[in-house]
This record gives C-alpha cells, sequence and structure tokens, in this order.
DNA sequence: TTTGAAAATTGGCCTAA
DNA sequence: TTAGGCCAATTTTCAAA
C-alpha cells in the first residue's frame, strides 16, 4: 500500500468498472503496472468486491431503514447471524453505542417493513427491542 | 422492470464487474439483450453507478462508526449538507428516529475519530448533540 | 515494460412481436 | 415502439517474454 496504490483506490471507490487503461492513464503509468497493483489488492483482501449501487425506490423498495437491535447480552451474536439470513436485511454490523446490532432493511412500503420487523425478525429468539430509523434521503 | 432486469440486478450487486456474456450465460439469454437491459437502468437511474468495496481496516482505517447528529430543527439540513463535505465522512442520511442525520465515519483509531467528532464536526453551527457507535464487525 | 492474442464492449442495423 | 439478434470495429484484459 503506498501513495499509488490509494489513488488507485480512490479512483475505484467512484468508478469501479474504470478501465485499467485510463486509470494508468490517470496516474502516468501503464496499464500493467495497474493491474497488478489492483490484482493484488484484491487478493489481500484490501478490495473486497465490485457491487452496482442501485436506486432502491427505483426497484420498488419506497422504505430503507437503520434498525437497531437490542438482545440479551448472550443471545447477541445468535441474532446477528440469525439476522443475515434475511434477504430483506441487506446490512448487518454489531456496534457499540445504543444498540449491540445495527442493520439496513429494504421494505416496499411502510406495511412490508412494519411485517419485517415485527412478524420477522422481532420474532426472532432473544430480541428484546427494535428501533427503526427510516431514511429520509441518502445525501452521500 | 421485470424479472429478468431483476434478476441481473442482483448478479451485478454481488459482482459489479461481472461480464454481460457471463451474465448471459447465467440467465440462458443473449449477451446483446443483458447488455442493452443494463445500459437502460443505467441511463433510468436504477443502477447508480458501481464501486469497489474497501475493507478499511486494511487501509489503516481500524475505527468505523455510524454516529447520529441533533441540531435544531432549522440548522438540519444545512448541518446534513456540511457533513458531507468532510472526506472522513464516508455516508449521510437523513432519517426518522433517534437522530434526524446519520453519519458512517472512518478513522485510523479512537484518538482520530475523537477529533474528528469533536474538534471538526461538533464544531459545525447548529449540532447539538453527536451520538457515535463504533462498528465491531460487518457481518453482512 | 512491451507485445500479441483472446475476450469483452460498443454501435449500428436488422427483424419480429 | 421496443426487445432482441447479428455483425464488425474498437477497446480492454491478460499472460507471456
Amino acid at each position: 500500500m503506498d501513495e499509488k496504490d490509494m489513488k488507485i483506490l480512490e479512483i475505484l471507490m467512484k468508478d469501479g468498472r474504470k478501465p485499467y487503461t485510463e486509470i494508468a492513464k490517470m496516474l502516468n503509468t501503464s496499464e500493467s503496472s495497474v493491474r497488478k497493483r489492483i490484482r493484488k489488492m484484491e487478493e489481500e483482501g484490501i478490495i473486497k468486491g465490485y457491487r452496482a449501487e442501485v436506486e432502491p425506490s427505483k426497484i420498488g423498495y419506497n422504505v430503507v431503514a437503520l434498525t437497531g437491535f437490542d438482545t440479551n447480552p448472550e443471545d447477541f451474536l445468535t441474532v446477528a447471524k440469525k439476522l443475515c439470513e434475511f434477504e430483506e436485511v441487506k446490512k448487518v454490523w454489531t456496534s457499540t453505542g445504543d444498540h449491540m446490532i445495527m442493520t439496513e432493511i429494504w421494505a416496499r412500503d411502510g406495511k412490508e417493513l412494519s411485517e419485517i420487523l415485527f412478524n420477522k425478525l422481532g420474532k426472532i429468539d432473544g430480541v428484546k427491542k427494535i428501533c427503526p430509523a427510516i431514511i429520509l434521503e441518502e445525501l452521500k
């Protein structure tokens, strides 16, 4: 990881499909140099992958909620793992602060979110409290 | 947006660089069909872009915090926009729930996080309270 | 770093529903 | 009108030396 690797990363975080040749031009270096650096960062796990970023509202998911979960301390990890299994749950973090588990959940509307939260996730063994925060706008 | 588009999206959300030819094979269709569908979804804003996903700890960012901000109602949007300007602030959402503004912040260590939160972001006009939750593990 | 072959992307034009 | 098939030119990727 040097200066050049860092610049490559910045470029790829903005545009994960930018061709090696273009990146090489931007950094005044060769395509093969860029490619080998990227390959190495992929192998080392610095680059975990490439993802298309999708606008949920355009595919019918009009409600996205950052949702905290509280559990008994002993159930914490099993709950977190269980949450990962649900397709609607796009992200799961364990964290300090108000809630030990934080998630990002996609739903088609408020009704569906309510069903997901209270009929599905709320019934997971060990869940004590659910704290949803509906995202109004993604500014960055 | 039909069934086929949805499947293409699912593939690209997992691997944003998968070649059209491979996607076509997976869906038993032609490369040109896949390509034209993707182009259309890009133009319509369904696909907002492609990003390399980076492991922050591998490039020296050992502390990532989901951080809520409370403001006066009248300062809320200006604060949110101001937060977007900081390089350390990777994500900014406005939301309901405990905090009107939620962010994801990357720092090299606890000391740096503390500096960012209290010396930089905390001094933005209108910020009343900062609620950081350090991410322990990203499970999904 | 350079080179050349293979693969992927792109654009245009065509047909069919 | 729109989705998809087809072909040809260009660009990108990749693995040698």
